[in-house]
Parts: C-alpha cells; sequence; structure tokens
DNA sequence: GCTCGCCCTG
DNA sequence: CAGGGCGAGC
C-alpha cells in the first residue's frame, strides 16, 4: 500500500454538514447502488497534498507548505495504519490476495485485531431483557472512568501500532499480547503504564539497532534518545490526558443532567419506544432523532445527531461530501453547529456512551455489556439501525463492516485536527533535523477519538442480524418475480442479513403471508366473476387497470413507486384462471381443492432481477 | 427430527 | 404480519 493509496482517504476542507444514512451499512457498502463507495471517494477527493499546500494554511511561504504536507503526511500514516483493521479492509482492496495482505503491515494489524476480537464475547440477542435488569446507578461514572481507561489504552495501543509496524518480530505476539492483555489492562492503569515502559525500552533497543532504516522509512525516531523523549512524553502526555479528560467528565457530569437515573434518561431517547417494547405496532415507526438528550441548552455539543430536514439534504451538502445515500432512506445528520474539536468529540464519546462507543471496537481489548442501562442512550451506538429496526429483533447488534476508512477519510478536516499546541513531539533523525513536522498528542487523541467515532458508526450501521422494513419491502417487492422463493435465493438477496434459523423463518413467513394474501385475492375475484356470471375464462384478465391488480398492487407496492413486472399480470391471471375453474367444477368441495392450484403456481416463479442483489433503493 | 407450507387466529 | 397447529416431505 503506498502512500499516495491513502492520501484519497484526507480530505482537506471542512465541511459543516454530514449525513448518514439510516440504513445499513452493508447496503451501503455492499448493495446500494446509491451510496458512495470507497472508490467514488478515491475519485471525490482531489488530492490532499495540493490542498494541503492551498489549504487554509495562512502562510504562503513554501517550506511552510512543505512543512504542512510533511505533517498531513505523518498523520495520515497513522491513520493508515488506524484504518488498517480488517472490517475497514474491504472497500476496494477485496481484490488484493490474502497473501498479499500478509506481506503488509496492515495485515499484521488485521491480524491482531482478529485476534482481539476473538476475545470479545459476542452480544446478541436478550440484551435487552438484561437491559431492563440492570441497574446504573452509580456504575455510571465508573463506566466513564472506565471508559476514558480504554481510550487511554487504544491510544496508547494505536501508538504502539505504529511504532511497530515496521518490526518483523511483530508477530510474535507473546510478548506483545500480554501487554494488551485485558486481564492486565482492566484491573489497573498503572500496571499498563508500566507494562508499557517495558515495552517500549524491550523495543527500543532492537529498534535502534535492528531497524532503524524501517523507522526511517515512517519518520519515526531512529534516535535512541530522541526515543526516550518521545516515550517520556507521551506518557507524560498521555497521563495528562486522561487525568484532564476524566477532570472534564466529571465536570460535565455535576454540571449536566448525565447523572440522572436510567430512566430519566431512557425516557428521552428513541431507543426506549423500543427497547421497552411496550407498544409493538410504534416499533414498526422510524424513531425519530431529536436532538440528543442535552438538557443544558448552553451546552456546545457538536456532535448533534438529528433527522434531517425534509427538504433538499444536498443544499446542505458541499461539492466535495457528497450525501452517500438516497434521501428517501433514513438519513441523519451530524450536524457540527460549532466547530469539531476533539474535547467536544470527547465530550460526546463521554456523555453519549464513550463506553459503548469503544467497546464496539474491535480492537478495544476490553469488552463492553452493551446491554447495560446506560447503552439506552447511546447515539453512536444506535443512531443507524435504529431507523430501520423491526419489533422482531431489537437487540441485536450489527456486524461491523468496511465504512471505516471511508468514513475517517470524510471526516478528517482541518477542523477535526485542529493545530493544536499541546506538547509536540518533533520527530528528529540523527542530525537533530526535523524529518517531520511536529505532530501534536492532540492531533493523535483527535484521530483515535474520531476513528473511534468512526468505527463505532461503522460497527452500527453494516450488517444487520434482524429485518428491517426495507428487507420488508424488498421482500414484497420480490414477490412480483418469486411466490416461492428458496432458502438460497432470499439468502441470496438479503446478502445485508445475517441469516440464522429464526431469520430464515421469519422471510419464509413473509412470502408465507404474502402467497396467502395473493391466493385470497384471486379466490375472491374469481368467485366474484362467476358471480358476475362470466362464463369464459377468457373473458377474465388482468390488468394493472383491474381491481385485482390495484388491491394487489396495493399490497406489496404500497408507494407504488415500482414497476410491477408484466409477467406478474401474466401469472395472477393464470392463477385467477385456475381458481375460477377449479370453482366452477366444483373443486371447492374438496378441503386441499387449493393445493392443485398451488403446484401449478408455484412453478410459475421466475427470477429475481440481480438488482434485488444489490440495491438497498427500498 | 427438521423444514416448509398452509390454515386459522389475533 | 406473527404465532401456533398440523401435515407432508426429506
Amino acid at each position: 500500500l503506498s502512500d499516495s493509496s491513502i492520501l484519497y482517504r484526507v480530505k482537506p476542507k471542512v465541511k459543516s454538514h454530514f449525513y448518514l444514512s439510516g440504513s445499513t451499512g452493508a447496503e451501503s457498502s455492499q448493495e446500494d447502488q446509491c451510496s458512495v463507495s470507497s472508490k467514488d471517494s478515491t475519485v471525490e477527493a482531489s488530492s490532499p497534498i495540493g490542498q494541503a499546500s492551498t489549504g487554509p494554511s495562512p502562510e504562503g511561504d513554501s517550506s511552510i507548505s512543505d512543512h504542512l504536507q510533511a505533517k498531513r503526511a505523518r498523520v495520515e500514516n497513522i491513520i493508515r495504519v488506524m484504518a488498517g483493521s480488517p472490517n475497514s479492509r474491504q472497500h476496494g482492496e477485496s481484490e488484493r490476495s490474502d497473501t498479499d495482505l500478509r506481506d503488509t503491515r496492515e495485515a499484521r494489524e488485521a491480524y491482531r485485531e482478529n485476534k482481539r476480537k476473538q476475545r470479545l464475547p459476542q452480544h446478541q440477542e436478550h440484551s435487552n431483557a438484561a437491559q431492563s435488569n440492570r441497574k446504573a446507578g452509580n456504575s455510571s461514572r465508573d463506566k466513564q472512568l472506565q471508559s476514558m481507561q480504554r481510550l487511554l489504552r487504544q491510544l496508547q495501543e494505536k501508538f504502539l501500532q505504529v511504532y511497530n509496524q515496521e518490526d518483523p518480530d511483530y508477530d510474535n505476539q507473546d510478548k506483545t499480547e500480554a501487554y494488551f492483555d485485558p486481564d492486565i489492562l482492566g484491573k489497573s492503569s498503572e500496571t499498563r503504564y508500566i507494562s508499557n515502559e517495558d515495552y517500549f525500552e524491550d523495543k527500543d533497543i532492537r529498534i535502534d539497532n535492528e531497524y532503524r532504516d524501517q523507522m526511517k522509512v515512517v519518520g519515526f525516531p531512529i534516535n535512541r534518545r530522541d526515543n526516550q523523549n518521545l516515550q517520556d512524553a507521551l506518557k507524560q502526555e498521555l497521563s495528562k490526558a486522561v487525568n484532564d479528560c476524566v477532570d472534564r467528565v466529571f465536570k460535565k457530569i455535576s454540571s449536566t443532567g448525565l447523572d440522572r437515573s436510567p430512566q430519566q434518561r431512557m425516557c428521552s431517547t428513541p431507543e426506549l419506544q423500543i427497547s421497552r417494547g411496550g407498544n409493538r405496532k410504534s416499533q414498526q415507526h422510524t424513531p425519530t432523532f431529536d436532538q440528543p438528550q442535552s438538557e443544558d441548552p448552553t451546552e456546545a455539543l457538536s456532535l448533534v445527531i438529528r433527522k434531517p430536514p425534509a427538504v433538499p439534504l444536498m443544499t446542505s451538502l458541499t461539492p466535495t461530501v457528497k450525501r452517500p445515500y438516497p434521501v428517501h432512506q433514513a438519513a441523519f445528520q451530524l450536524n457540527y453547529s460549532t466547530p469539531l474539536h476533539e474535547s467536544h468529540i470527547l465530550e460526546h464519546l463521554l456523555k453519549y456512551g464513550g463506553h459503548s462507543n469503544l467497546g464496539a471496537l474491535p480492537c478495544m481489548p476490553t469488552p463492553i455489556d452493551q446491554a447495560s442501562p446506560d447503552s439506552v442512550d447511546l447515539p453512536w451506538d444506535t443512531l443507524a439501525m435504529r431507523s430501520k429496526v423491526t419489533s422482531a429483533h431489537l437487540s441485536h447488534h450489527p456486524r461491523s463492516s468496511s465504512l471505516g476508512a471511508h468514513m475517517l477519510g470524510s471526516l478528517l478536516t482541518p477542523t477535526l485536527m485542529p493545530s493544536c499546541s499541546l506538547v509536540k513531539f518533533n520527530f528528529l533523525d540523527r542530525g537533530n533535523t526535523i524529518l517531520q513536522p511536529p505532530i501534536t498528542l492532540r492531533d493523535i487523541v483527535c484521530l483515535c477519538l474520531t476513528f473511534n467515532c468512526l468505527f463505532s458508526l461503522n460497527v452500527n450501521v453494516n450488517i444487520q442480524e434482524g429485518l428491517t422494513p426495507s428487507h420488508l419491502k424488498k421482500a414484497k417487492l420480490m414477490f412480483f418475480y418469486t411466490r416461492y422463493p428458496s432458502s438460497n435465493v432470499l439468502k441470496t438477496f438479503f446478502p445485508d442479513v445475517k441469516f440464522n434459523r429464526c431469520i430464515t423463518s421469519q422471510l419464509i413467513k413473509w412470502f408465507s403471508n404474502f402467497r396467502e394474501f395473493y391466493y385470497i385475492q384471486m379466490e375472491k375475484s374469481a368467485r366474484q366473476a362467476i358471480v358476475d356470471g362470466i362464463s369464459d375464462v377468457k373473458d377474465m384478465t388482468v390488468s394493472r387497470d383491474s381491481e385485482l391488480f390495484r388491491a394487489l398492487n396495493m399490497h406489496y407496492n404500497k408507494a407504488n413507486d415500482f414497476h410491477v413486472p408484466d409477467r406478474f399480470l401474466e401469472v395472477a391471471e393464470i392463477t385467477l384462471h385456475e381458481f375460477y375453474n377449479a370453482i366452477s367444477a366444483g373443486k371447492d368441495s374438496d378441503p386441499s381443492w387449493k393445493k392443485a392450484i398451488y403446484k401449478v403456481i408455484c412453478k410459475l416463479d421466475n427470477d429475481v432481477p440481480e438488482e434485488f442483489k444489490t440495491s438497498s433503493c427500498f
């Protein structure tokens, strides 16, 4: 992976608005023709280097521009490593062979991410039930603290990944893994720091002796003293940052309604309508995402998730950030009402679910119980999937997929990475010449937090384990082509659904219900024709004007936004004739008289168009 | 024993 | 549209 291949992921311009689809990410990444693929983003994004030099920098000095370029390259390098997790690599790079992948440092990262992932228990069904049984109480603050610890760990980890990315012994996980052992990490952050210190020192020797060239390639210090400096500064700053964040969290807690009772918090969240599940009918609706329950109007929360205005969404979009999803899909707006600042992200994470977001990250070592009561007020965790949630599968956790890198690229803007003035890490070569412009800790924190946010989104917007109203709509339209779809057909045409026995049965049941309605209408029409005195079957036709068709169309294509294939009319006519003939012949006295008809109709299935495999515009 | 489809019911 | 009962087919 060349450096240039990652550059497209970084967009230099700040966008004030950003849209996310309420659809599943799988739809967007795998199916949705209308959505923006990573390939699109490649085209979309202009050269960051070019823009870096003509960007918001007030300096005209070319050396400063070069400086900025180099800095950008450094940041991008970090992003690349961060984005190198397996789930974020599906876009556009799937053509690369596994062998190739394994030869890259990204592959090592992917490998480790996978390994870590395997440790995470699956939070599957029944989490809602568990949720209702748990007490939030004082655990809320503990959770916040834990989330901060996890944040720190991840930050450290990411840094270590960069630090180690050229180490050929990287895959020798025995030692390294110990540093990320959740059992250790979970107990004491102090333990963690000590471990890291040992780790750095140990690595330092080897790097210094063996891998200077490689380190040089990625722009990291090759001088042992600089390593030490960086190491010390990192540790110091990370500790400071965490302390600061914890302070802010508690300050926030005391000044906002964060310490409300869980019930209070639940009441203002759309998730409540779902998790309580009292009224199944209401769950059919797309939950309305009003502004998150920030009850302090003065609070400058910059990540505001709300439903987009009903009117032209594109108006708030700038040319370089396309709204990647169709308008009619539930889309959500990340309204950067104030310049996005990492502290805002942090606040958002902390206030609205840092623990869950981080816990949702495959790279996080500590499993998070998403069934905790706090999880109900986590827009990040839920914003996408809740929009299409169905009554039957409310507690499923969507799987991660590939949106992360793309989204990351879309969001990594100068605003997200302000030139901050925390301690700067100067990366020096042996002659103490600056190889790369300073990258601040804040830059890294921004990146990590952004990545967390995005990955968390990513985790929740893709493969769904439950069937959504969109799936139902799609199924109904498929019925125009196939009345008796096989399980394989269903699996083929619902690639964004994680199939299990229950889901399969539900889909089959849907089609069974469709047939039931279909046959009822047919029988009704046939009997009506007989009552009306029609004596010749040929006098019975099914056209788009006929009553029968209207009824069917109303049922399967309520929005009337799908052109029903002519073939369906033919099949309907044949069915009608079958019923007419059977009834005319008095076969309806036999309790199983319809079975013969079913036998005929099931042979009239047609192939479902390929578009149904890939399109999610339903 | 399991899956699937139909039927009935809510 | 979902749940449950029932029977057929594998």
